[in-house]
DNA sequence: AGAATTTCTTCGCGTCACAAAAAAAGAGCG
DNA sequence: CGCTCTTTTTTTGTGACGCGAAGAAATTCT
């Protein structure tokens, strides 16, 4: 925590009354004074400076006039909310077989996106960001912008990402280790750069527009390619001391010293079950990034091998799930990725052994919510991010290690 | 975070000069603007409400002049430090087998302290209540103090407690659930009452007086009667978003179902070594609550099965832990417990584990200390946690699930 | 004794939040 | 159409705070 000063004072509230225009849309200032606690004469200040600055607009007072019986008389209330076009913010999601670029406008609202379906795991670094380079470019020009508008980028990815210093410490994607991948973004495009570990991206997304949203504590658990944890603790994104995103796929199970992620991630989930599948048929559907779907189909069609292999991973991710509800004890667990989003034994199998794994202590047992995310949530989690730091929150700038 | 008011901002600043002070001893006004970044007028207007309040004295400049070269010219600076008289409180510890109750000054000096040597466990709660009275009772009298003069008290005990409504949910202690602790102790004394998870209490005392003074992330693991775990994060107690304590004797340990105090505990380790020792002539031991002694006598003897018993517990421990330090990334564990304390197999075997079970990515590897607490530790902590609240930590105080 | 030096306090200013009062912008009604 | 009534928003005045600059205090050095 900072010493305080009356600069601080006033970043804390201003913060607070961008927030209550965030979350609840047009809004009139006395509702702003009921929701933030303040005095109607800060809000007052404090709006009249954020629409000086443009970042809040009064909404057009065409055809309103709520006829709420009691809210009818009185001089009527000037509804602001957010201005869309205060800013611009460009998210880009890594995958090993594609780039995602989406643009959003100060509200979060998706003004253009791309996907650009190329292969780009172990491609040196320079061409990676060349190419993201390109899509933000052209991504940009399609939202009717120019470069100069956008005021801040963000780029999730899977792996080790130390958001501070903008190191990608360790991914998939990249063959080196350590890539400075921020700066070199940063550098080609002039545009302030953050990388954020993927799950981070739509931890935030589900917070502020999914499931989660207004939930203070929740975890967040994505079976792509690579296992992904995100957890929501006390309303900020929980980090290590180091900074650095939880890694679920990292975990051990037991005794065994197996790591979770070689039991339950999607890649190994595939090889398993593409020794049970081979030679039947589905070789196809492997070489083409489609395993996932054969894979449920197999334990749709009743493959029994196959439902084991399914079980096994839900059983076990439950389990390790049950640790991290019992640690963090959420009210909400959000659940996404191919073979659990359809459903199924995965579903099934980890529901129970979280139900069966919770110390019997544990009360309430949190909500298990299945979501799929669309390509461009994890884009607009990446706005969220950036949003969240032009706003400018003053106390951890959802914040990595501390300096001091 | 609350709104931010003029009164806020001068609690935040009073906690920090409030804490300098704690922290570096006796203290000069000029450092206390270096180490808080404060300016010097607000120091002195802080210092002197301070002073007026009787929280801090000036050290009596009795033969300082501290002929650093540089230092000892111009106007001598006047030493402030708290004053141990401001306020007293008192810390009690409950296990199975006995109640520690100890009396501390401002300064979190120990004044007075006891040991009641009585087998509590299943007593009527209000049997207990009792005796905790009783021990408070004596224990204020004998460090020459009033009641009236003991501004709070922390019972700490082990369990699932809820510090912020004073309910104990479950307790070895106790034989029945959801006991309303805190009040039924603040009936009877009058003085406010807080509970608290026993490893909470030793973590703060390890932050403020112990090996992890100044680290901002830790972990505490007791092998006592029950496994404990306290976590530092971010200089904050770490909780569940229910406000709970993590249970370290909970964690699942594999895909078998295990929880980890099954294995690791001091109770399991002596049921599996009673049935190994048993007609060694060790009996006796055991009976008289010595029985760890006697296990860790037969380890260095070179027990084998002993030996395997505590090997499989120190790896049970270190895998979990190794899951614990990957998620929060601390720079210290503090370890402790007969078991741990004299060193030994299980050290070594969770030593091993630990090293060999984190991810091979994670660095730098924490430090594992070996700290023995005394009994009075404890109640240091008690202390600690109390004054942390008289000082009026204005952000979070130690907080548990916050309203809204 | 006076100069130099370092520490601490006082003074004046700008900023902030807030309560009270005033102004604004309609609706209802005769 | 003018008047009153109601609710929202702005203006005005007050008190608290932190801060920089200047001043007072308490020493040592010369």
């Amino acid at each position: 925590m900072k010493t305080a000063d009356p600069e601080l004072m006033r970043a804390i509230n201003r913060f607070h009354v961008m927030d209550a225009i965030r979350r609840a849309g047009p809004i009139a200032r006395v509702e702003i004074c009921d929701l933030t606690q303040l005095s109607a004469t800060t809000v007052s200040a404090i709006t009249a400076a954020l629409l000086e600055d443009g970042l809040v607009v009064p909404r057009a007072l065409g055809g309103l006039r709520d006829p709420a019986p009691d809210l009818a008389r009185g001089r009527p209330r000037v509804l602001l909310e957010l201005n869309p076009q205060a800013a611009f913010v460009v998210g880009v999601k890594l995958t090993p077989d594609h780039i995602t670029v989406s643009t959003t406008d100060f509200c979060a609202n998706t003004c253009a996106s791309l996907t650009l379906p190329i292969r780009i795991s172990r491609q040196p670094v320079s061409v990676i960001a060349d190419l993201v380079e390109d899509g933000v470019q052209r991504c940009v020009a399609d939202a009717g912008i120019g470069m100069e508008r956008v005021a801040g980028l963000c780029v999730g990815l899977p792996g080790r990402i130390e958001r501070m210093t903008g190191l990608c410490q360790s991914s998939p994607i990249f063959g080196e280790t350590n890539v400075p991948f921020a700066a070199a973004v940063q550098q080609r495009l002039g545009v302030p750069t953050v990388i954020e570990s993927d799950v981070n991206l739509v931890t935030m997304a589900e917070s502020w527009f999914g499931e989660a949203r207004g939930i203070e504590d929740f975890l967040v658990v994505s079976l792509e390619h690579a296992l992904g944890l995100g957890i929501m603790y006390r309303g900020e994104l929980f980090r290590g001391a180091n900074g650095l995103a939880p890694d679920l796929g990292g975990l051990l199970l037991g005794s065994h010293a197996i790591r979770l992620g070689a039991v339950a991630s999607e890649a190994a989930i595939l090889a398993q079950a593409q020794a049970v599948l081979n030679g039947s048929g589905h070789g196809a559907s492997f070489r083409a990034g489609r395993g996932m779907a054969a894979v449920v189909a197999a334990a749709q069609a009743g493959n029994p091998r196959i439902i084991a292999i399914l079980r096994e991973a839900g059983e076990a991710l439950g389990m390790a799930l049950a640790n991290l509800v019992a640690l963090f004890a959420p009210r909400l667990v959000v659940l996404a990725g191919e073979a659990i989003g359809t459903g199924g034994v995965l579903l099934d199998a980890l529901r129970e052994a979280v139900t069966a794994s919770l110390p019997p202590s544990h009360s309430p047992m949190p909500d298990l919510a299945v979501h799929r995310w669309s390509e461009d949530s994890w884009a607009r989690g990446a706005a969220a991010l950036t949003l969240r730091d032009l706003y400018g929150a003053p106390w951890n700038t959802t914040g990595p290690a501390r300096p001091r």
